[in-house]
DNA sequence: CGTTCTTGTCCATATTATGGACAGAACCAG
DNA sequence: CTGGTTCTGTCCATAATATGGACAAGAACG
């Protein structure tokens, strides 16, 4: 049923889009692309060269790289703004952020990466602002992917993984570290990292399903490493996990 | 320099977005599609299907019409939220919208359609609302299209109202109709629809010009038509004139 | 219950995208 | 300066890919 065929180009073009779109404003050097994607370079040069003359790929002046053009967002217009998700867990957000007082974040899947769409500063005077709404990483590399593997059936999750490997080492990770902090988040119940993609942060992510099941998004809490003792983990993970809960039943109403 | 060649496909997808963001939530029937972009049926039902098994489509349940998916604002979010035209445009519109009292639109152009980027609506009870944030129609249909055609050399005009003429008939309109709209519109100075889009409403359009002369964007007041006759119609456009060339000086700096 | 609209599928064909090979540009170290 | 290493860009014969005519079946309509 998957693999409708006659539309190679077109499967090419999005998987180097996703690419750019990881590289956010800076963009991604066409090698980059090159190297993540397994195409060769010719192809891929075509490809981001035909983008350009369409709009939905820029290329900086200075740096020669390139990024996702702006007639990404003006086709985004087409869609009702705030998604369905955000607007349920957006009083969750607001309570937690309050109760718990370090940075927030939501996070979606799409594809093999993570998505940060939602952010919440809290009132504690250190903040991990690193992430920011937009940010873009392969699954598995941030608490939040650890937790959103763990929540789906494993044999999709090794598959994940395995389409993201040539991606973890630019984050200084493997296949196999991944795998083990996702069994590890699947005993736990949330997913962890001690050491977050910043050094000395620490964070704790819980998932949140849609009705059928599927992992829809984690919600993160991204604090300096010293202020997540054992004490104050179970706490956080207490509040993550409750409104992750209140979340789920705001998706499936 | 032009036409770089060796992706068909890619081009012919995004032919087959960019009709398809016209249809907002809603959609767009694949036979509306077949007709606009004059492909054959078989390659736009191909070229849509693998658009939806990669999350840049989404087809309604209901309705079986095509519409823009929740991939395309994700890969949207990479890049810096509001532009620099909204920014610059931002304080104008404030100062117009409560000079005039009706509703304000911005308006970019995007290929060969406008796309309503903001509204801000005004304190007078009746208020034209039709055209929504993301609204996008073919150049040459809306007021706010006739003044970006006015605004740039009359051969590219009417390359774009060529290219255009299938999708005028939605409209009611066709090329001869549009192009003479443009022309009255040059020697004004400005873009007027005595019968907008809306039964019983008339717009004003002025345009405005990025540093290098192409025109960028348009500032448009939309009312019932009986709030806007001569006399108003000038104090209007004096105001938009003003505000359209302020605009123009934040983009240059 | 024909007529006309729609969407979906098949597959032989030739048009199209592919990628190996070549080349230039920028940068660095010795 | 020169040899090495990165990067980006281009050519074109070839094979694989996307194409669209033809067929089919389901809705909507009168």
């Amino acid at each position: 049923m998957e693999p409708r065929q006659g539309a190679q180009a077109i499967r090419r073009a999005l998987a180097v889009l996703r690419i750019l779109a990881a590289g956010r404003e800076d963009g991604v050097p066409l090698a980059e692309v090159v190297r993540t994607t397994g195409l060769t370079r010719p192809t891929v040069h075509r490809i981001v060269h035909v983008l350009i003359e369409e709009g939905i790929v820029e290329r900086h002046e200075r740096t020669g790289r390139y990024a996702i053009g702006n007639q990404v967002p003006e086709l985004a217009l087409a869609r009702p703004r705030p998604s369905r998700l955000l607007i349920a867990a957006n009083p969750s957000l607001q309570r937690a952020s309050a109760a718990i007082g370090d940075t927030l974040f939501l996070t979606v899947r799409t594809g093999n990466d993570t998505l940060c769409v939602d952010r919440r500063i809290g009132v504690y005077p250190i903040q991990v602002l690193s992430i920011e709404v937009g940010a873009r990483r392969p699954l598995g590399v941030s608490s939040a992917g650890v937790a959103i593997l763990a929540a789906m059936p494993a044999q999709e999750a090794r598959k994940i993984v395995a389409a993201n490997e040539k991606r973890f080492e630019a984050y200084r990770t493997d296949a196999a570290t991944v795998l083990g902090e996702v069994t590890a988040a699947r005993r736990l119940g949330y997913g962890m990292r001690e050491i977050g993609l910043v050094q000395g942060t620490k964070s704790i992510s819980t998932w949140i399903k849609t009705p059928d099941g599927q992992p829809a998004a984690a919600m993160t809490v991204s604090a300096v490493r010293t202020r997540l003792g054992p004490r104050r983990e179970q706490e956080v993970t207490e509040i993550l996990l409750r409104e992750a809960r209140i979340i789920e039943q705001a998706i499936g109403g």
